[in-house]
RNA sequence: GGCGGCAUAGCUCAGUCGGUUAGAGCGACGGCUUCAUAAGCCGUAGGUCACUGGUUCAAGUCCAGUUGCCGCUACCA
């Protein structure tokens, strides 16, 4: 019997709204319980909300609700968006439970037994304010001010409790260093080696100035035990029960790079000093960690001040036009699973929509389903003699198969959906070169047209299963389709068998193809406005660049006013590498502001002539990248005999960010 | 400053143990096709594999250095 899989996304803070970071990782953590519940092993996925933090107090305080009310609010609003989005997880944690709260204060009692949780003494600068202490250095940046209310830090010096971290430092390498304990991706597993290498310090476990929300120090409710230590043993206290004590240790668990540290380090650690004592000898270490990275949004880091961070509503308003598992699919393949952040840009989400999943696996079932029906009634005729390309057709799907059972079982899910996806394009090749409609036209072809396109239904059968952790709504509708029903209800019944099915061959002669609307409807991009915000689309067209439309006849006075135009002041300038005819201009507008901005000028200005004089600049000019620097609009200047550039500059110095109307 | 990582087609990325002519998807262009969702298929263009040097019969791959970017960390502010 195998070790059941055992997949964990962070617990989310529940002072957060639910966001693209926390569907991302949950996502993820859901594809890979899917694979393991159709291979038909028993999987426990589980998630949930960190609760115990001070700034939840407050949050609820300020809103005038009890802590715990606040909380459960939250704490819901985070369970019914997974639920919304169709999650599978099995439980559903909150620190505030008492299931949690219990077993954190036996393990913390377990570890006040061993010693490795001690008390000591800490003392330094505190900023009352934030309930904070502040490390030496950044206090005397502060100038020994709290950065918030600028109160000065007081001295101050408290007892702590200790988790003696120090112990563990060789162990903890020599687990990371053998993948005992797998910490991915590898460039990760190099990060936390090498901080390790640097020695580690025991760290406070504790806080004093007990709000009666937390879990106290056993025998010392004047402490309470720190909010992440709390929060990490979820992962644990959840399936430490009679019944779930199998699970353990957890098979993968997925973070973001943020947590990176303590789940790799400090998390382990705590477990290892757990397992000393004889009641939990049986706690492991987990055996994947995986820290994945972040979504940037249309090419900037999200912010809310920038109008870009990708909310729930927004992801929301993706479901209603894509469907979830669209969603799913552009998580999945595109995600931040390596250590470099992804965009996520509207105009990328619909060209990997279309590409894959509307032109390439919806309009593969739809013609092989559409022409079942109309040569053969909607009943999978039987196969007749053998075609040419059939046999490829199934090589295909086999070698896909074994490549994607490989790459889901190494979390690598952007392959296994290549791998799923490849057996569609083998299959639109295959109608290509057999022409089944053509042959179709002759009665006397219709055996062969039978082979063909039962080739093609069992294909997409089998691309359906692999396909199905990442698009459960879709694949389980092609199922029904199929008359493949009794996946879902062995799936449901725990008795999936991913195996078994994917083998060859087993779509019967006679079984209902059914139709149906298009399973991803095309999307067309927006009419007018193909570059809608922030981050231009970057392919230029190379030979046929449509000339810019020369001046209007004419225009009218709002065509003009809709033109930014400004004084601006050089604040600096130099070339551009690996350009030769551009500089790269900082301009400063009113107050101080800067921007950045290309110009094709080296020719006729040397960097250090501009500094300091003004121009005039058209600010609101889209963005541009050039030369891999994003220019922020364009100065203006005249074209001189030989097309030269003369820079326009005002007659004399104004206050920069002027307007010029 | 230290440590680590990355740099491959217009874009996003594969590239195994060093081994044939460096690949995929998207995008562009041309053609074919009509079962299918303006879908599909074929073809073409597009590469100094960041740069320099080294090892080797052979380097995108290994080594050293350089540049740029990213992460961690230290220091400074």
């Amino acid at each position: 019997m195998t070790k059941p899989f055992y997949v964990t996304t962070p617990i989310y803070y529940v002072n957060d709204r639910p966001h693209i970071g926390h569907v991302f990782t949950t996502v993820l953590a859901d594809c890979v319980a899917r694979f393991h519940r159709l291979l038909g092993e028993r999987v426990f996925f589980l998630t949930g909300t960190d609760e115990h933090a001070a700034k939840v107090v407050d949050a609820a305080q300020e809103r005038g609700l009890s802590t715990q009310a606040w909380a459960d609010q939250n704490a819901k609003a985070f369970a019914d968006t997974f639920t919304r989005l169709g999650f599978s997880h099995d439980d559903f944690i909150r620190t505030s439970e008492a299931r949690h709260k219990t077993r954190v204060s036996a393990y913390v009692q377990a570890l006040l037994n061993s010693g490795d949780v001690y008390l000591g003494d800490y003392e330094g600068w505190y900023d009352a304010g934030q309930e904070e202490y502040v490390p030496e250095a950044k206090a005397k940046k502060l100038d020994y001010k709290s950065p918030i209310n600028h109160k000065p830090l007081v001295r101050k010096s408290e007892k702590n409790y200790y988790f003696r971290l120090s112990r563990y430092a060789e162990r903890l390498q020599q687990l990371i260093q053998s993948d005992t304990f797998h910490v991915r991706p590898e460039a990760r597993k190099n990060e936390v080696l090498g901080r390790i290498a640097e020695g580690l310090e025991d760290v406070p476990i504790s806080r004093t100035g007990a709000s009666g929300w937390g879990i106290t120090v056993p025998g010392d409710e004047a402490h309470t035990i720190y909010v992440w230590i709390d929060a990490l043993l979820n992962y644990l206290t959840t399936v430490d029960t009679p019944e779930r004590r199998d699970l353990w240790p957890a098979t993968v668990q997925y973070v973001g790079k943020d947590i990176l540290w303590f789940h790799a380090v400090i998390w382990p650690a705590l477990l290892l000093a757990l397992r000393e004592h004889a009641d939990y000898a049986w706690v492991e270490l987990p055996q994947t960690l995986y820290a994945h990275s972040f979504w940037t949004s249309e090419g900037s880091k999200m912010s809310k001040s920038l109008g870009n961070f990708i909310d729930l509503e927004k992801l929301d308003a993706y479901v209603a036009d894509y469907g979830l598992d669209a969603l799913r699919y552009f998580l999945i393949t595109q995600g931040p699973t390596g250590t470099t952040d992804s965009d996520f840009s509207a105009e990328r989400f619909r060209e990997v929509y279309n590409a894959d999943l509307a032109n390439t696996l919806g309009n593969c079932l739809n013609r092989v389903v559409n022409m079942t029906q109309r040569y053969f009634g909607g009943a999978l005729p039987a196969p007749g003699p053998a075609v040419e390309g059939a046999e490829a057709v199934r090589a295909a799907a086999e070698g896909a198969t074994r490549a994607a059972l490989a790459a889901y079982q190494d979390l690598r899910l952007e392959e296994a959906a290549a791998q799923g996806l490849s057996v569609v394009r083998a299959i639109d090749g295959f109608i290509e070169r057999t022409q089944p409609f053509k042959l179709a036209k002759d009665p006397a072809n219709l055996p062969q047209v039978g082979t063909i396109l039962g080739t093609c239904a069992e294909a997409l059968r089998i691309a359906s299963l692999l396909l199905w952790p990442l698009l459960p709504e879709k694949c389980g509708a092609i199922w029904e389709r199929f008359g493949c029903g009794r996946y879902a209800a062995a799936l449901a019944a725990g008795e999936a068998a991913l195996a078994e099915w994917v083998a060859w061959g087993q779509l019967a002669p006679g079984t209902p193809i059914q139709g149906g609307d298009g399973l991803f409807p095309r999307r067309q991009p927006p009419k007018d406005a193909p570059a809608p915000t922030a981050q231009p689309k970057q392919t230029q067209p190379k030979r046929a660049q449509p000339a810019p439309p020369g001046p209007a006849d004419e225009v009218g006075f709002e065509d003009f006013t809709a033109l930014d135009l400004r004084v601006a002041t050089v604040k600096s300038a130099a070339a551009v590498p690996k350009a030769d005819r551009l500089l790269q201009l900082e301009l400063e507008l009113a107050d101080g502001e800067t921007r950045t901005v290309l110009s094709g000028i080296r020719a006729w200005y040397a960097p250090e002539d501009l500094v300091g004089r003004q121009v005039v600049y058209l600010a609101n000019l889209a963005p541009r990248k050039i030369r891999g620097v994003v220019s922020q609009g364009m100065v203006l200047a005249g074209n001189d005999v030989g097309n030269s550039a003369v820079l326009l500059r005002p007659e004399r110095v104004v206050a920069p960010g002027a307007r010029v109307t």
